[in-house]
DNA sequence: GCCAACGTTGGC
DNA sequence: GCCAACGTTGGC
């Protein structure tokens, strides 16, 4: 199993709405760092939900539950989207700041480079990242 | 194939 | 609102 960042600016589309919705479609994604990594994903992988922009930080888990299928919003069939379902909040979310401030975060490519939208964890990074989430 | 110009993302 | 990072486009 492996585990992702998936960013999402609050104002368009935030976790609360994939929490009351209970899955969503993850389109839009028109990079193609970002395309190798949704298309690396498998069902059962969980990610991170992060909010850009607006927080900057991350504020629930959601899972991969329909692997890489063409974009629905992509005419030239060129992009994929990914299904994703809730998991939970965080019962504290984690914010860029404290990433940035954590030394075993250094490599996180969150950090590393900032404007990719799928981002992959490691797993260390990911229990990191957990144990600062509560 | 190089590189300047431009557009986008996202943090500050 | 600004700017850094990065990707894309197009002229040569």
């Amino acid at each position: 199993m492996s585990y992702w960042l998936l960013k999402s600016e609050p104002d368009v589309y935030s976790f609360d709405q994939l929490l009351a919705e209970g899955e969503t479609v993850w389109n839009g994604v028109r990079n193609n760092a970002a395309r190798l990594h949704l298309r690396a994903m498998n069902v059962g992988d969980e990610a991170l939900f992060y909010h850009s922009n607006i927080g900057k930080e991350a504020v629930g888990l959601c899972r991969i539950s329909r692997e890489a299928y063409p974009d629905p919003t992509d005419e030239s069939g060129q992009w994929v989207a990914v299904s994703v379902q809730p998991i939970r909040k965080l019962a504290r979310p984690v914010t860029l700041a404290a990433m940035k401030a954590e030394p075993a975060l250094a490599e996180f490519q969150l950090i590393r480079q900032s404007r990719l939208s799928v981002v992959p964890v490691r797993d260390d990074e990911w229990t990191t990242i957990l144990r600062m989430a509560g």
